[in-house]
RNA sequence: UACCCGGUGGUGUAACGGUAACACAAGGGACUUUGGCUCCCUAAUUCCAGGUUCGAAUCCUGGCCGGGUAGCCA
């Protein structure tokens, strides 16, 4: 840019920027450092086209961090007219299994990306790769070193003191070639030796002492089988394969910055196409761990009921918990690009997940801790069908009918003996309206003799307030859900809560782990809750409203005639608040 | 202790040398057949010190603080 004009003109008068870049298109995912550097590089014509790529390791199940990856490439290469790379980096075959590329792809396309033709695998360069190395070492670039593990730990030198040379350092190319060739041939037993770059054992970035581009490991690899026994390190076949794939911006996490000088200086060395690497913060959010190391563990340790269970924030945890992707996609927008590593507050998340199903979850009557009403003025047989709005935010979604009876159930928080201040739920002897039924009246309770608690609510309901409007204009202050116990469907309830009790899971007392804060109450289950009939055969990943509940979504558990819900995330209840501040348990 | 990167309300992100803004969270209010939604309002921000400039969150220098890096992991 140049800074010719010193007060800049208001923006309606200032030219479109950028539409004389090549393919570059608005911006949808907004704009930020590395979508900026993309343009700035379409404008100095340092590449005239974009093509990005998504890279992970199938060795673990993609994670709500990934998916600020998948969105963050894919999206830049739907806003500047380019294309976006699937691509496996499968070059460390004892951690890594089909299980997890099937995982992964099914995952991406959940979110909504379409990698069309183009699911590429590390793997597939095992060769190109293998000709590159001996190129390398033909002109004295790399050699093989016989130095054991411990011992390149030892030559390494540390993050304040120079490395030292390894004594195979100086062997010949023919030398070198040969012993190469025989590694790959499997005359040497595993970790005997490796190929490594010759750069400088003194320099400041410990990346760049002579790094090992190969090494000795007879492990089955889930695409090349048996063929190989040696396989390239991450450093030496990342940068090498966006290369050949054309990609033109390498957009990786913070912790790869250092090892940009090194994936600079293969392509170099090579003289070959080169892409440019970027560096962004990856995702931290709180009450949450969001390590493969950490989630893993969850898993192994049955801390969790495996990688998709709902508290889990993995793409295929929060599926199964009901999210939708389109909330996934907006949170990852909305929480923007930037190379400082901080962490997002989870209510982000929360809130993109409401606003997205306020908008297209139907609503429906659910009770979860049941109390039975009984209407004492209402005929004994009696059965009516009431009609029920689906969902005010969108009048298309139209009516249903609910049954209403003379037995009820309300939700135990919604009636109280002695009503605390602003409380303003049924009492006795307050009238309350039923939503989408009659305004009740509470009369008296039944006790049980020895505890005192109230097993049953008596009322009288008011037949001219059908469907809940008062023809006298009284108000009521207070609407309850409730469901009608003859028609009710009892289903199971599973209630999440933050996996860890604390923001920052690593905020523990000296000597204990970040497991010491797992939440005992992440997950609660309620057998039986009841459910307005109409969800009888609500399938297997549907989402509703209960009213003045939740979000929940039909989880795969469920069977005939026995449905189980998940809770996506409650509403926001701005009485808890209150009650909070009274000092109650709401 | 070496090198690299970063530091803007509680949290995250903008502002590209010209009045520090937006969202979430928090607090208050209006509305309401969901204590939901929606709407309105309030409080709250440039790490510090110098320098350049008419003017600095932005450029420069120094410091402070935070993160990353010493796998034959990625």
């Amino acid at each position: 840019m140049s800074g010719d004009n010193p007060i800049p003109k208001p923006a309606a008068e200032r030219p479109d920027p950028d539409v004389s870049a090549a393919g570059c298109a608005p911006c949808e995912g907004g704009s930020d450092f590395i979508r900026e550097a993309i343009r700035e590089d379409l404008r100095t014509g340092r590449y005239d086209h974009v093509h990005t790529r998504f890279p992970p390791e199938p060795n673990g199940y993609l994670h709500i961090g990934h998916a600020k990856s998948i969105c963050l490439n894919f999206g830049i290469a739907q806003d500047f007219g380019g294309k976006c790379n699937l691509r496996f980096d499968d070059t460390n075959p004892t951690k890594e299994d089909v299980e997890y590329v099937e995982s992964i792809q099914e995952d991406i396309r959940w979110l909504g990306f379409d990698w069309e033709d183009r699911c590429f695998y590390a793997s597939d360069y095992f060769e190109q790769l293998y000709q590159w190395a001996e190129e390398l070492i033909r002109k004295g670039r790399a050699y093989v070193c016989d130095l054991t593990p411990d011992q390149v730990r030892e030559y390494r030198g540390t993050l304040t003191e120079p490395g030292r040379e390894s004594p195979y350092r100086n062997r010949s190319p023919e030398e070198n070639l040969d012993l190469f060739r025989r590694m790959r041939a499997g005359e040497f037993p595993d970790g005997s030796r490796t190929l490594r770059a010759k750069i400088d054992m003194a320099h400041p970035n410990v990346n760049m002492r002579d790094p090992v581009m190969y090494r000795i490991l007879r492990a089955r690899h889930h695409r090349t089988g048996d063929k190989w026994c040696i396989y390239p390190t991450y450093d030496w076949a990342h940068g090498q394969s966006d290369s050949l794939e054309g990609i033109t911006h390498s957009i990786c996490t913070l912790e790869f910055e250092i090892h940009r000088p090194l994936y600079e200086w293969f392509i170099q060395a090579l003289g070959i196409y080169a892409p440019r690497q970027i560096e962004f913060a990856r995702l931290n959010l709180t009450y949450t761990v969001m390590s493969k190391r950490r989630l893993l563990q969850l898993v192994q340790e049955g801390l969790v009921r495996g990688w998709d269970d709902p508290r889990m924030p993995t793409i295929c945890g929060l599926r199964r918990r009901g999210y939708t992707p389109e909330a996934i996609r907006e949170f990852c927008r909305r929480i923007g690009v930037a190379k400082y590593d901080g962490v997002i507050d989870i209510s982000l998340l929360e809130h993109c997940l409401r606003e997205d199903l306020n908008r297209r979850a139907p609503r429906v009557l659910a009770v979860l801790r049941p109390l039975r009403v009984v209407i004492d003025n209402y005929p004994e047989e009696q059965v009516e069908q009431l009609d029920a709005v689906n969902n005010p935010e969108d009048p298309g979604m139209g009516v249903r009918q609910i049954p209403f009876s003379k037995v009820l159930y309300i939700e135990q928080d919604d009636f109280r003996e002695t009503p605390p201040p602003k409380y303003y739920r049924l009492s006795p002897g307050r009238e309350v309206r039923l939503r989408w039924g009659y305004f009740i009246r509470c009369t008296h309770v039944l006790k049980d003799p020895q505890t005192g608690e109230v097993l049953e609510v008596h009322c009288t309901y008011d037949p001219a307030t059908r469907g809940g409007n008062a023809p006298d204009g009284r108000k009521v202050k207070a609407t309850i859900h409730w469901v009608s116990a003859q028609h009710a469907l009892p289903v199971e309830v599973r209630l999440y809560d933050h996996l860890f009790t604390k923001p920052d899971p690593d905020d523990v007392a000296e000597g204990a782990d970040w497991r010491a804060n797992l939440n005992p109450q992440s997950l609660e289950v309620v057998s039986p809750a009841f459910v307005e009939p109409s969800l009888q055969d609500a399938p297997v990943g549907s989402r509703y409203q209960f009213e003045r509940l939740g979000y929940f979504s039909v989880d795969p558990d469920s069977a005939p005639g026995r449905l189980v819900f998940n809770r996506t995330v409650s509403l926001k209840d701005a009485w808890a608040k209150i009650a909070k501040q009274q000092g109650q348990d709401a």
